[in-house]
This record gives C-alpha cells, sequence and structure tokens, in this order.
DNA sequence: GCTCATAGTTAGGTAGCCTAACATTTTCGA
DNA sequence: TCGAAAATGTTAGGCTACCTAACTATGAGC
C-alpha cells in the first residue's frame, strides 16, 4: 500500500467511523419509544428467517452464549420466541418465532422503517440513490472482516 | 407521499436499518480489543475539538446527565479529560482533554482507523467512491432528524 | 466404552444506564 | 429588586445487560 494511498484510506476510515457513530445515535432514538430494545429486535429477525441455535444468536449479537441464554428467556416468557430442542442435536436449542413474535417484529419493524423512510423522503432521488449504492459496499466491507 | 414512492422508501430504509446494524457490529469488534470503549472515545472526540459541557456530552452520546457525569468522573480519575467551571456560568461545568487525554485519543482513534483502513483497501476505486459519496447523505439524514 | 469437545444453563459479580431528590446558580416577571 | 421558576450538575438507589467460571448433558473419535 503507497504511502498516498494509505492517507486517503485513512481519511475515509475515519470518515466512516465518524458517520457510523452518527448514524447509530440516529438509529438509537428510534429505537428508544419502544417496547423492543434494538437486541430484541436483532433476534427476533433473525427468528424470523429461520429457527437458529443460540450460539448463533450470541455470535451475531457480539455477546457471549449466557448472555443469549439470558436473552432468549426473556423472549420466551414475554411469549415471542420459543425455545425447542434441536431434533439432530440433543445438546442444541433452537430458538423460533411464536405468532405474536412474528406479529410483534413485523410491527415494530415497520413503525421503525416509517421513520427512516420519512427521512429519507427529505433528501433528493440522487442522494437516495448514492445511499441505494453504498448499502452493499457497507455489507461488503463487514463480510471481508 | 404516493403510495408507490412510499414502497420505495420503506424498502430503501429497511436495508439502511439492517447495514447499520451489521456495521455497527463490525465497529464493536473493533472496539473489543482496547482500553477505551466507544463511548469514552466519543467523549474524547467531542472534548478534542473544544472543551464542551456535561450537559452537551450527555446529549451527544444519547444519554441522561447523570449517567454522562459518571462516565466523565472515570475519565478524569483516569487523568484523561479536565473538569473546569464554566467561567460564563457558575453552574456548568466545562470537560476539556489533557494532554495525556489527547494522547490516548489520537492513538485509540489512529489504530482504529487502520482496521478500516484495511478493509477499504479490498475494495475497488468505484466502492471506495461511492461509499464516501454517501457519508455526507447519512450526515445529512442525521440533521434533518 | 472412555475421553474429549460441543451446546447450554446456572451462579455470582461488574458496569452503565435510569429516575428521583437535592444544591447551586441564573433568569425573569410582578 | 426580589422571589419564583428554570437550568446545570451531583448524589443516591435501583435495574438490566453483560461478563467469567463452573456445571450438566449430549455427541464424536480413538
Amino acid at each position: 500500500m503507497s504511502l498516498s494511498t494509505d492517507v486517503r484510506l485513512l481519511a475515509l476510515a475515519q470518515s466512516f467511523r465518524t458517520t457510523l457513530r452518527h448514524a447509530v445515535y440516529l438509529s438509537r432514538s428510534m429505537d428508544s419509544d419502544g417496547e423492543l430494545t434494538t437486541m430484541q429486535m436483532s433476534t427476533l429477525s433473525m427468528a424470523a428467517e429461520e429457527p437458529l441455535r443460540v450460539s448463533r444468536v450470541a455470535a451475531n449479537l457480539g455477546i457471549r452464549v449466557p448472555s443469549a441464554t439470558e436473552q432468549i428467556i426473556k423472549l420466551e416468557q414475554a411469549g415471542l420466541v420459543l425455545r425447542q430442542p434441536d431434533p439432530t442435536d440433543s445438546r442444541a436449542v433452537l430458538v423460533q418465532l411464536t405468532d405474536k413474535g412474528r406479529a410483534a417484529w413485523e410491527a415494530a419493524s415497520r413503525r421503525r422503517n416509517e421513520r427512516v423512510a420519512a427521512l429519507l423522503h427529505q433528501l433528493g432521488e440522487d442522494d437516495r440513490a448514492t445511499l441505494a449504492a453504498a448499502l452493499p459496499i457497507i455489507e461488503k466491507l463487514n463480510h471481508t472482516a
């Protein structure tokens, strides 16, 4: 990596980190009204796709398995998920959405999407196109990490 | 807002929220090695620009004033910031960086920038340009919220 | 079959956040 | 100008989410 490239990459990295931080504050302000926390939303999002193990929930949330167990038990007590033994491996536990959980997730997700959409509405069409193009690139970053 | 526009905006909003969530996990994995937490980094970043009040730290971090006081006192005990009365308003307290605090912030910031830069290095030039163009747009979102 | 690795839970402790109550200073209207 | 209300922080007490360590139970391999 040449020196001039390095400087440009570092500058972009810094901007990226700063913007990400600001976006997190924005995101947090949208979460702060509701019943479901960001972590709960994430957990339900994963389970909405397909039942998954406790260890995968922990890995995806970036927390340890005991912490994930704790949170999942709370979701279970709230009637939003079920914990059932994995038929293919009796050690494992599969977390899956209940109907109530799916409804709660969809409602919460819709509310948040509507708020973000209201912000996006204030952008120009060009800006939205640029933003849309950037999202898969950010996902790529995540994937190569 | 027309219905078709609404659907497109909602779809973009959902992608945006998902990508943001993933980016947060990425960011968190980079923070998890060091001595300074994300919140501490943010606080030092603000104070690095200019001394600021406890209430502004709280507002920028999205936490309450007592919580900010708590964190700032810890930073003070670590010798990274000073708390001094605002000369223009005796109720207020100005948080400012010590030399040690500035050095710690710069070092931590550099480490994180280098890691992100290494990821950016793996992107193509076009992707980097798109990403760079999107950052100010995301900031705009934040500003209009 | 014995050993070791894997999946989760339980137990106990820490840190960060909250609200409520308080002290101090500033602002502003009667 | 003086007293009430607002603004700025701090203190006190409690809650929640996270952690590590220790444990149970199941699967995998020599």
